[in-house]
DNA sequence: CTGTTAGCGCTTTCAC
DNA sequence: GTGAAAGCGCTAACAG
C-alpha cells in the first residue's frame, strides 16, 4: 500500500503538500495540485483513515447503540428505519456508523462506554429509554457527546429527540372515544420504559378529559410481543364488564389483541375497537387492517444525527431537545359507529 | 485523557511494560502487573484504539454492507437477524461492526471499497447477490478480505455462505404438489438477483420431476413488495386456466398473493394453496397463517462472521463456501387436501 | 522479565 | 504556496 510519502516523492513535493491537496486546502497552486492528484492516481493511493484519525484526533465514526432486549422484538421495524435516517445525514458529513447491539444490556453499556473512551467513535446515538439507566449518568459525567432517541426521566442535561408519547397515547385513546367506544382499556408496554409511562399518561388524560372514569382493571402491562398482547387482551375480555375498545401501546401487541378478540368470537370493529402504535408494516397487512398512530422513525434518526453533528462540530454544550409528533392512521379496526372509514 | 506514558510514569515502569499488561503478555511479573493496573485505574486510563490500530495495522472493525435497494423492503426482517448472528461471533473476537448501508448501490460500492482501502475496516461481510456486481471483482482483485452472504454466478474465488435456494424452491413446490395441488405457479423476485434464479430453478425441478409440465405463463416476476405480489397473483388468477397453488419466492410477496386470492373470492387453502419463503414474523401473524420455507438468517450471519474471522486471523486464502438448508414450515395456506395440518 | 528505540501514516504549526 | 519537523498514542522488535 502506497503512503503519502510515496505520493510526495512521485509528485516531487513534500508530504505536507500532499496532505494539503487531500484536505482540499486552498493555498495550493493548481499546478501542484494536479501533479499530486496524478501521482495519487498512478500509485492507486488511498489515505489511511486510521493514521489520519490519530493525527487529527477524530475517529470520523459515530456509534449507534441499539437496545435489543428480548422484549424489544418491536425493534425490528424500528431499527432499519432509524438507521436509514441517521445514515442519510451522516453520509453528508462523511461519518461512518459503528453499530453496538447486544442482547445483554450490561455488555451493551460496557461496549458503548468503551467505544467512546477508546476514541473509536467521536460520539454516539443511543436508542433506549429505560426509566433508570446508569449509562446516561456515566456519559454525562464523562462529558461524552451523545444524543438519545427517547428521553430520560431524571433531569440530566441530555440531548434527545423523542416522539411525543404522551400525545401519542392521548391521540389513540381520543380517537377511540370519538369513534364511539365507551369502555376503553389499554395494553401498555413494560413500565421500565419511559415510553410506556408516557403513553399511559396520555391514555389517562384522554379518558378523564372525556369525563370517563379511569379504571385500574382496564390498564394492563405486557411485554412488547404478540403473545403478551394476546394474553393481556384475553384477561381484559374476561372481566366482568369487558372493554369495548383496546389501545395497545404497540402494533405488535395490538395484533395479539386482535387475535384474542377474534378468537373469542367478537367482531372488530363492531364489538371491540383496536388501535396500536408505530405503523409497523404489519399494521397495514393485517386483516382487519390495524388503526394506529404512526411514529416518524426515519425522522427521529435524522434529527438525532443532526444534533450529534452539531455537538461534534460546534462544540455545542447546551443539551438540545426535540419532540416529534405522531400521526393518527385510521384503518379498519376502529370505526365502530361508522364515524371513520379508511 | 491520560496516555500510556502517564500510566508508565505513575507506575514507575516503561511504556512497553504498560503495553504488555494491556495486551495480556505472560512475561510480566505479577507485582508490576498489579502496579500498572493500579496506575491505570487511578488515572482512569483507557487505551486509545486508534493509536493501537495504527501501530498494529489492524482496525479491529469489520464492515457490514447491507444492500437496501427499494425493492429489498424484505430486508427488514432479515437485517436485524443477520446482525445478531454476526454480532454474536464478533463480540467474542473483540471486533466492532461498521455499518454500510445506502439506498444507492453506487454509493454503497464506493463506501465499501473506501472503508477497506482506507484500512478503516479489516474485512467486510457483504449481503447482496446481484447477478453481476462489479464490486466483487474489485474486491477480489484487490485481495480484500470479505465474505458474501449469498453467492455469485461468475466463478470468482469468493468465500460465501448462502442458503440452498435451489432446494428452497424445490421444497416449497414439492410441498404444494404433495398437498395435492396440480397447477402450481410461481411468483419470483427480480431476476437480477441470484437468489431469484436459484429458487426458480428449484421450482422447475420439482415441477418436471413430478411429471408436470412447466408452463411459462405460470412463472411471473415481481419485485419483493407486497403490492407487486398482489399484482402478479391477480394476473395469474386471470389466466384462462388459473393455477390452484402459488409459490411466492418471499413471504411479503406471498402476503400480497393471499390478499389477491381472497379478494377474488377464492378460498385458501381449499381453492388455492400458497407458500412463501423466509418465515418472516409476518408469516405466522397473517390469517390464514402462511406456510413457508424458513431461512436460517441468524446462522447465515454467524457463519459469515466465522469465516471472515478465519480469513483475517489464519491469513487463509482459499475461499470457503457454505450452504445452509431451509426448513419447511407448514401452516394454514397450503393444506388443500388435508394431508397436512399445522 | 523489562527498557530502548523505531516506527505506523498522517496532520499541523512554524518557517521561508 | 511549500517544506521541515514534531508529534498523535501505541506496538514491536531488539537488547539486556
Amino acid at each position: 500500500m502506497p503512503t503519502m510519502k510515496d505520493v510526495a516523492q512521485r509528485a516531487g513535493v513534500s508530504v505536507s503538500t500532499v496532505s494539503r491537496v487531500i484536505s482540499g486546502s486552498d493555498r495550493i497552486s493548481a499546478a501542484t495540485k494536479e501533479r499530486v492528484r496524478a501521482a495519487m492516481k498512478e500509485l492507486d493511493f488511498h489515505p489511511n483513515a486510521i493514521a489520519r484519525s490519530l493525527a487529527s484526533k477524530t475517529a470520523g465514526t459515530i456509534g449507534l447503540v441499539v437496545s435489543r432486549s428480548p422484549e424489544n422484538a418491536f425493534a425490528n421495524s424500528f431499527f432499519p428505519e432509524v438507521i436509514r435516517g441517521i445514515g442519510s445525514v451522516l453520509s453528508k458529513h462523511g461519518y461512518y456508523l459503528l453499530l453496538i447491539m447486544t442482547d445483554d444490556p450490561e455488555v451493551e453499556r460496557a461496549q458503548t462506554l468503551a467505544a467512546l473512551r477508546s476514541r473509536r467513535v467521536d460520539g454516539a446515538i443511543v436508542t433506549s429509554s429505560r426509566v433508570s439507566d446508569p449509562l446516561f449518568r456515566h456519559l454525562v459525567e464523562e462529558k461524552r457527546k451523545f444524543v438519545l432517541i427517547g428521553r430520560v426521566l431524571d433531569d440530566l442535561p441530555v440531548s434527545y429527540v423523542d416522539n411525543d408519547n404522551v400525545k401519542v397515547g392521548y391521540m389513540a385513546t381520543r380517537h377511540l372515544i370519538e369513534a364511539g367506544y365507551r369502555r376503553i382499556a389499554m395494553i401498555s408496554g413494560a413500565t421500565e420504559y419511559v415510553v410506556s409511562l408516557d403513553r399511559i399518561e396520555g391514555y389517562k388524560k384522554a379518558i378523564t378529559e372525556a369525563g370517563m372514569e379511569f379504571r385500574k382493571e382496564y390498564l394492563v402491562n405486557a411485554g412488547f410481543t404478540r403473545e403478551s398482547g394476546e394474553d393481556a387482551c384475553r384477561k381484559l375480555l374476561a372481566l366482568e364488564e369487558p372493554p369495548d375498545a383496546i389501545f395497545a401501546a404497540d402494533d405488535t401487541m395490538a395484533s395479539g389483541a386482535v387475535r384474542a378478540i377474534l378468537k373469542s368470537g367478537l367482531r372488530i370493529p363492531e364489538d371491540v375497537g383496536v388501535i396500536g402504535v408505530n405503523d409497523d408494516p404489519l399494521a397495514s397487512m393485517m386483516r382487519p387492517a390495524l388503526s394506529t398512530v404512526r411514529i416518524p422513525v426515519f425522522e427521529l434518526g435524522v434529527w438525532a444525527a443532526r444534533i450529534l453533528m452539531d455537538l461534534l462540530s460546534n462544540g455545542e454544550t447546551v443539551p438540545r431537545q426535540m419532540v416529534l409528533p405522531g400521526t393518527l392512521v385510521v384503518r379498519e379496526t376502529s370505526s365502530a359507529r361508522g364515524l371513520f372509514s379508511a
